[in-house]
DNA sequence: AGAGTCGATCTGTGATCTCGGATACGCTAC
DNA sequence: GTAGCGTATCCGAGATCACAGATCGACTCT
């Protein structure tokens, strides 16, 4: 059931397959947390138990593990008197202080991407802009976000500092369903598009400050991009029930 | 039962008295996270869901979603083909990592703190600098570990950054077990107390600089210390079943 | 005496059920 | 028409149970 007749971030999600050798418990925060990540679901979006478990097709036990998990992340958080789970609904200092956070962390992780990157890697990061510019031509939102975030996750990763990309990626599932405000501004994909170019180019001449200042910059207007749809979005909807 | 005679975790826990109002999973994990901040638990040590039911007086439920949160946190790994959780033994690539991320995130933390602190605030640091000095002086490791927290979380809460403290708690949560074994080296307490004073002095006189290099040396000096007494450790135990 | 095997006992996992409370909806009274 | 109340429904929290797999130990056979 969807509330209002808008857009269900289940909806978005395929029926989940369970593969067996991994628990379901393991399976069900994977997955949401790449939803998440991808902006399936909408700031304030209540994740409801039984819901998910309806949708899942599993009990509830797996899923509040799950959910819970995610609460630790920062990707959840408990909101009425009823402890039911939503997507956090952030406030300016947090956001502000997360735009931080992000530009100390991955421009960190970006310097030290620069020594440990392949051809092979470069190779797949090159994909992954090419779809991301595929997915800004044709106004692909999904394919924006989720190939964005491919991408980035790409670079990072090289930089082989698997405690460093765990803060980086919790930091993303914090902002996630934010961004896909952010690119409802005009001219987020061009803006934008160009400082992944930047960084694609820089990381191919093995320019650890030019991709620094490249991931800086994409941080910084995503940011901007998002002040600008944030107030109106806040407007509309009332979330101050806590 | 107590593996190999050895002291366990939970002997160190009073038992558990559930204030109502909050859940028992909330309470649960509140005090789990504590211990293994101050090295309750040794590196290794594993924290069965029953054993910890029968320690603690309630279901499992309640202890599985704590020790999840947990483990999504860094707090606890997944170990055997049985699942069980224990606390990580970390690498020490992982060390390295942690204590760059960790003079990364606490030394801005500490320039904010800077700005931000009051009297009352400052009185509260130097009572647990104190209480720090005295357990030093009377060898009380446990009260010396409690009182190391308390110090460094109220400098870094006073910088106001929500997300950012969530992140340096989760750093010292990976790092905490090994803690306890940093401070059986030789001259541990003196040199450390010397950077926290020094800290103090900083954060008294307002010195951002002074502080930061106060926090960095603490940090490098446990390291230090810690790599000291971490390699008889590691060859004593056997810990890779997995 | 040593190696292999079988069984008891541990482990986490997931489903189900009950409970108390919050929410939401419809009815009634004004 | 609207305000207030009561009930039906939904919510998460926690206990319990059944199950499968891993571990450990004792026992047996060679």
């Amino acid at each position: 059931m969807v509330r209002g007749g808008e857009s269900d971030g289940w909806s978005r999600l395929g029926p989940l397959t369970l593969k067996e050798g991994e628990t379901a418990q393991s399976q069900i925060y994977a997955r949401l947390r790449d939803a998440l990540i991808s902006g399936y679901f909408r700031p304030g979006e209540e994740l409801s138990l039984r819901r998910a478990s309806a949708a899942l097709g599993t009990s509830v036990t797996p899923i509040r593990e799950a959910l819970r998990q995610l609460e630790s992340d920062g990707g959840l958080e408990v909101f009425g008197g009823n402890r039911v789970l939503r997507v956090p609904v952030l406030s300016e200092a947090e956001l502000i202080e997360i735009r931080e956070i992000r530009v100390k962390l991955e421009s960190f992780a970006a310097a030290q991407a620069i020594n440990g990157i392949g051809p092979s890697q470069l190779r797949l990061i090159s994909n992954a802009c090419s779809v991301m510019q595929r997915a800004a031509d044709t106004d692909d939102a999904d394919l924006y976000l989720e190939s964005n975030w491919r991408f980035h996750s790409l670079i990072y990763r090289a930089a082989e500092r698997p405690v460093l990309m765990g803060l980086i990626e919790q930091m993303w599932l914090r902002v996630g369903p934010l961004i896909r405000l952010a690119v409802t501004a005009p001219n987020h994909f061009d803006r934008s598009m160009e400082s992944h170019r930047a960084a694609e180019r820089a990381l191919r001449e093995r320019d650890g400050a030019a991709l620094e200042a490249a991931i800086v910059r994409d941080i910084s207007d995503a940011a901007s991009d998002l002040g600008k749809t944030l107030g109106s979005f806040v407007r509309v909807k009332n979330f101050n029930r806590t």
